[in-house]
RNA sequence: GGCCCCGUAGCUCAACUGAAUAGAGCAUUUGACUACGGAUCAAAAGGUUACAGGUUUGAAUCCUGUCGGGGUCACCA
């Protein structure tokens, strides 16, 4: 529809002023709810051209369109609102019934991919809110991308190495008797964790009768035994010794069932799992490139630098004066074999923002210092820091809020708030419904927000059933399929479309349809699960308007109950497809209600 | 201190690209309805878009400065 307005509009431009005007469809927009039209066209870029006053030009406009393509149209102020035959909209519904791919071609085969990265936890302690937020912005942009024909790599690169993992190695061997997640009872990454606490706890307790011995706190922290030796595992497990490894290869294990665990609940999934001890190799033979091509150099101290000070960055350490490698080393390899592996056109990493300035460095060295073509490809998706109501919640300090505890208690809270109304439930696998509707609000709710801006957590009101939340959308869907059911039982027949007039409601409703898949169609670009939810949102109030404005079975003329069952249906159908795309699942069939 | 991000109603958030009177939800107040899932609907009230300049026919949006919040500036990841 907006196509014919473009290609109208252009031709209109070119008769009427000798306007030569690209094709853009973005500026046409939906009408205003409380102006007279379904498209609004706002003439002032066009002014100037025609040099004429800004009413007049949109009348003109207006009649071209008219005698054109049969619209109606009036003038406010500048804005040119064209108002369609009813029959365009009821055409519109029929057209796209049963239609759950947004219209989208798919893309051809030989495509070039787009990698995600996400997740990408570290294997020392469970995943947290903050993980949450990281999981669920990459599985659903994956979705969001996928459905736009993309060709969609998940992968998840798993930090498996490092001084933090040999602090809990260590903490585990010096003070775990033994224990196990098979003999404790304890979750993996959960068990892997705890020692990870009792690291810090006995490191800080050695720093400290340090410094009452007349020691520097800043020496104490550098000299402390625990941390020597630490750092002594490090370089024992870069050099293979087998005890080490052996020690690793345990715990990781313990972990990495820990996380599928979570994952699966989680509802998220890979494609391919990169390993950092994988890796770190192949990073650190891009170092020693860098430093032939005089791209880094040596520090006297023995480490590899990169200067960036002339990009407005800093000097950044990419080899320890040991040899070992850090963060930085790791995820040059990492892209390096990615893109080998499956030379994609983009690399989305979703990254919390406080490592924007890390990923300015890592795309500047790809790019720049190291001449690699596929350092342009790399995106960052940064997003910021969940609070909780009670304070804020920051990996460091201790004060984590564990993801699976989180998803425990949002689901026994859909629960309680269920019960609560007063609701029965007939059906058999209550504790899947739970589930699908304490995961949803908790979905939605972090989905609904623009990622790159910190956002509170507020659990009791993303479980409300009333409000922008997902049970809201969830439970408006199950209610129109319901609606739907009941209509069939009672022998109406809803699949014949009918020409009929339509009402107030109806048509927002209808336009607030296609206004959302337009929305969809855009969203391949933009990468906003936030813009999908808000949508989603208005299409579940504009569906209760219009549910509202007159009771189905209380209508009477046939066609037009035929009708709004179509609309019905429809958007039961479009708002099952947006939330698929945020990754929530929506139940067919809540429960049986009580007569009381 | 340098660099980056944010600041919108009491609270949580929108505003896709600069466009009409800045929109929702929650909470508050008032009213309506029961053939279908009322977990609803209608309405009221709530704003100098942190502040000051600038660009523009038009600014929450772009530019400059100030203030406030967060992040980052590790041989941590």
């Amino acid at each position: 529809m907006k196509n014919i307005i473009a290609t109208t509009l252009k031709s209109a431009l070119n008769d009427l002023y000798q306007i030569d005007w690209q094709l853009d469809t973005s500026i046409i927009q939906k009408t205003k709810k409380e102006f007279e039209g379904d498209f609004t066209l706002v003439v002032f870029p066009f002014v100037k051209m025609a040099r004429k006053a800004p009413d007049a030009v949109a009348t003109e406009l207006g009649n071209y369109f008219k005698e054109k393509i049969g619209c109606e149209f009036n003038v406010v102020k500048g804005f040119l609102n064209l108002s369609f035959p009813d029959t365009v909209w009821t055409d519109f519904l029929k057209a796209n019934r049963d239609d759950g791919n947004y219209g989208y071609t798919p893309m051809p085969e030989n495509e070039p991919v787009t990698l995600i990265e996400y997740s990408s936890p570290n294997t020392n302690k469970p995943l947290h809110l903050g993980h949450i937020r990281n999981n669920l912005l990459g599985d659903s942009v994956s979705r969001i991308l996928a459905a736009c024909g993309k060709k969609v790599v998940k992968v998840n690169l798993v930090n498996d190495r490092g001084i933090h993992i040999c602090k809990s190695m260590l903490a585990w061997q010096k003070f775990g008797n033994g224990e196990t997640p098979e003999n404790s009872g304890m979750k993996g990454d959960h068990l892997v964790g705890k020692y990870y606490v009792e690291f810090d706890k006995h490191y800080k307790a050695e720093v400290a009768r340090l410094v009452e011995g007349g020691m520097e706190k800043e020496t104490a922290e550098k000299q402390a035994p625990l941390m020597k030796e630490a750092q002594e595992m490090l370089r024992k497990w870069e050099a293979n010794d087998p005890e080490v490894r052996a020690l690793w290869n345990q715990m990781n294990g313990w972990v990495y069932a820990g996380f599928d665990q979570t994952y699966k609940q989680l509802g998220i999934s890979f494609d391919k799992i990169y390993y950092e001890s994988q890796t770190y190799l192949l990073g650190k033979s891009l170092v020693d490139e860098g430093l032939q091509k005089g791209a880094f150099y040596k520090h006297t101290d023995g480490s590899v630098r990169v200067d960036l000070r002339d990009k407005g960055l800093d000097e950044k350490v990419l080899l320890r004066s040991d040899g070992t490698s850090v963060y930085m080393t790791q995820d040059l390899g990492t892209a390096q074999l990615r893109y080998e592996e499956f030379q994609p056109q983009k690399m989305i990493y979703v990254v919390g923002n406080e490592q924007n300035y890390h990923f300015d460095v890592l795309k500047l060295v790809i790019g720049d210092k190291l001449g690699k073509e596929f350092g342009k490809y790399i995106y960052h998706l940064s997003y910021g820091m969940v609070e909780l109501p009670n304070g804020k919640m920051k990996s460091r300090e201790g004060t984590v809020v564990d993801a699976d505890d989180l998803m425990e208690e949002m689901i026994f809270q859909a629960r309680e708030k269920t019960s609560e109304l007063g609701k029965d439930f007939a059906g058999t696998n209550v504790d899947e419904l739970y589930e699908m509707i304490g995961l949803g609000a908790l979905k939605y709710f972090i989905l609904k927000v623009d990622p790159k801006k910190n956002m509170l957590f507020n659990p009791e009101e993303s479980i409300d059933f009333n409000g922008n939340t997902g049970p809201f959308l969830q439970y408006t869907h199950a209610r129109i399929r319901s609606l739907l059911r009941k209509a069939a039982e009672n022998g109406i027949n809803y699949t014949e479309a009918s020409a009929t007039e339509l009402g107030k409601a109806e048509k927002d409703l209808i336009k607030a349809i296609y206004e959302f898949r337009e929305v969809v169609l855009t969203a391949g670009n933009t990468m906003s699960p936030a813009l999908i939810a808000n949508y989603a949102f208005d299409l579940a109030k504009d569906f209760n308007r219009f549910y509202q404005e007159t009771p189905i079975f209380k209508e009477t003329d046939a066609a037009k109950r035929n009708l709004r069952l179509q609309i019905s249906e429809l958007t039961a159908l479009v708002i099952k497809n947006a939330m698929a795309l945020l990754g929530i699942r929506v139940p067919k069939r809540c429960n049986q209600h009580t007569a009381a």
